[in-house]
RNA sequence: GGAGCGUUGGUCAAGGGGUUAAGACGCAUCCCUUUCACGGAUGAAUCACGGGUUCGAUUCCCGUACGCUCUACCA
């Protein structure tokens, strides 16, 4: 692909969270810009003013930086192009829909939604389109006095799009080949909204030009009403200019069909937006891949395999591998439904490929939730690299390594009393009178004299191991025992012993 | 209802006229490990259906079914 300046945008409409497909049309503009030195823009839609949420805006960037996504120009680092929120570009679209009507192809309406709602009540499916509009309050069917004073008297009006009776309307999509629509079945579309905003289907046109868009992502979902945008770019700048186009599959739920939702991720009890979103009007807040523990290497993987794959059959790809790999002849065509077993197991392989230094700033807030504080920083280092092959989430570090931090909080006796025996019980008397004489600590030595000693007892050291697994840790879990004692030190290791004999008695 | 898009194991998917139809997640069994996990091995499970074209279709064509998306002065 000759890349004389690609440039690409993502435009979101700063309505809530940012949903998993939302950061993936993120990441596919942005693999595809990096990959061709081009540009990657954020275009805030924000042409719904009944729309608008406190905040959201702030937090889609917050994401896009979390997942290491940095707009090229943006409302937040500006641009060439700026502003890059249409509300603030407000003016600018009035022009090019007079210059439609003008041309005849767009024209005023009067209809108020009242109005609307009305004929949609009467008229099953009412769409106002070339069969309709002669029934309708338009320019087109009022006389131009009559427009030209409702006009002048500040009557509200919305201007549509005239859509051709019968034209065939060709869609050259990048992923899903030549896409023929009749123009005839769509209906008029409001281009310029009452309260003087452009409705998307004007916006995105005006601004991808104006901004020189080169290539436009999207979700499928708006495959539907592409003729609207190539005719209106076909009539404001020629089709020469416009952007080629590629429309995204969708993210499915895991069961059933359909499109992904938020309410999907409650049902079901996983994430489905990057980070946590609060609404500012309920006040209720919905949990992101972020806290729930993923790594944003992870999340961004995890992602571009949803709907791609390289061919090879390699999985695991950084940023930088899918810059270098990403091509859009190898996105699917169809949806894929969302895998969060497979997704935490992305997270899982990141865990562990990644030094633990990478994480551990993003692991410690979780001790400190739990009310564990960690003062010692190359403790808790080694301590991760014991467990962390028993991870997948980040907060899974607090609970498989608590007992490193402090006293089991339970001991699972159960498990150990079924089994228990005098002998055994002389056993690790001893072992405590030992262990305090010890003079070197570390898991080889504790090892050795342990199976000694068991070995004198006349005791096969697996009658002992797990006993003294759940003395330590509480449980029947966690890494190698005597790497854990030689971890928690002489007093620890001792203490807890003693607890659990008495625990037994 | 209409239009558009889509359909390879439970899920993500490779492949593409002739293959034992890759691989991954998950699941099961086993090995390793005197715990759990990791790792290793094995296994169950797939080309939506019907017609063509062809010596031969999962692959190409046409239908059908099913699913999804859209059908707002929302994006």
């Amino acid at each position: 692909m000759e890349n004389k300046n690609i440039r690409v945008r993502f435009a979101p409409s700063p309505t809530g969270g940012l949903h998993l497909g939302g950061v993936r049309t993120v990441l596919f503009n942005y693999l595809f810009a990096k990959q061709h030195q081009g540009s990657f823009i954020v275009r805030i839609e924000d042409t719904d003013q009944t729309r608008f949420v406190a905040g959201a805006e702030q937090y889609i960037f917050d994401c896009l930086q979390w997942c290491g996504l940095t707009p090229d120009e943006s409302t937040v680092n500006g641009g060439p192009f700026a502003p890059y929120r249409q509300s603030e570009r407000k003016a600018i679209y009035k022009q090019y829909a007079l210059e439609l009507i003008e041309k005849g192809y767009a024209y005023y309406a009067f209809d108020t939604p009242e109005q609307l709602e009305e004929k949609r009540k009467g008229v099953p499916n009412f769409q106002y389109n070339h069969q309709t509009r002669r029934q309708c309050t338009n320019s087109l069917t009022l006389s131009s006095e009559v427009v030209l004073q409702k006009l002048a008297n500040n009557t509200p009006y919305v201007i549509r799009i005239k859509m051709p009776e019968n034209e065939t309307v060709t869609c050259h999509d990048m992923i899903r080949g030549t896409v023929d629509f009749n123009t005839g079945l769509s209906d008029d579309k409001a281009l310029l909204k009452a309260d003087g905003m452009p409705t998307y289907h004007l916006a995105v046109v005006v601004d991808d030009f104006l901004m020189q868009i080169t290539h436009a992502f999207r979700g499928e979902e708006w495959l539907p009403s592409a003729p609207i945008h190539i005719l209106l770019w076909k009539y404001l700048f020629g089709l020469d200019k416009m952007p080629k186009w590629a429309h995204l599959p969708l993210i499915l739920k895991p069961d059933g069909n359909g499109k992904l939702s938020k309410r999907d991720g409650e049902r079901l009890g996983f994430p489905v937006f990057a980070m946590d979103w609060t609404d500012p009007v309920t006040g209720n807040t919905t949990t992101g891949f972020k806290e729930r523990g993923f790594l944003p290497e992870a999340f961004v993987n995890m992602l571009a395999m949803l709907g791609w794959n390289d061919g090879s059959g390699q999985e695991i790809f950084s940023l930088q591998e899918l810059i270098e790999k990403f091509s859009i002849k190898r996105i699917h065509k169809g949806g894929a439904k969302f895998d969060y077993e497979k997704a935490k197991w992305f997270n899982h392989s990141w865990l562990q490929q990644l030094p633990v230094q990478h994480y551990v700033a993003n692991v410690k807030p979780y001790f400190a939730k739990a009310g564990i504080t960690i003062t010692n920083d190359a403790y808790l280092h080694k301590v991760m690299e014991l467990v962390k092959e028993r991870c997948q989430l980040l907060p899974d570090f607090v609970e498989q390594s608590s007992f490193f931090f402090q006293h089991p909080e339970h001991i699972d006796t159960a498990s150990i009393a079924g089994k228990w025996n005098a002998t055994q019980q002389q056993f690790f008397v001893e072992l405590i009178r030992n262990l305090e004489l010890a003079t070197t600590w570390d898991t080889e030595n504790l090892e050795k004299d342990f199976k000694e000693m068991a070995a004198a007892h006349q005791l096969k050291p697996g009658e002992l191991m797990l006993p003294f697994r759940i003395m330590l840790v509480g449980g029947k879990f966690g890494p190698h025992v005597f790497d854990i004692a030689a971890a928690i030190g002489k007093a620890a290791t001792i203490h807890r012993i003693k607890h659990t004999l008495q625990l037994l008695q």
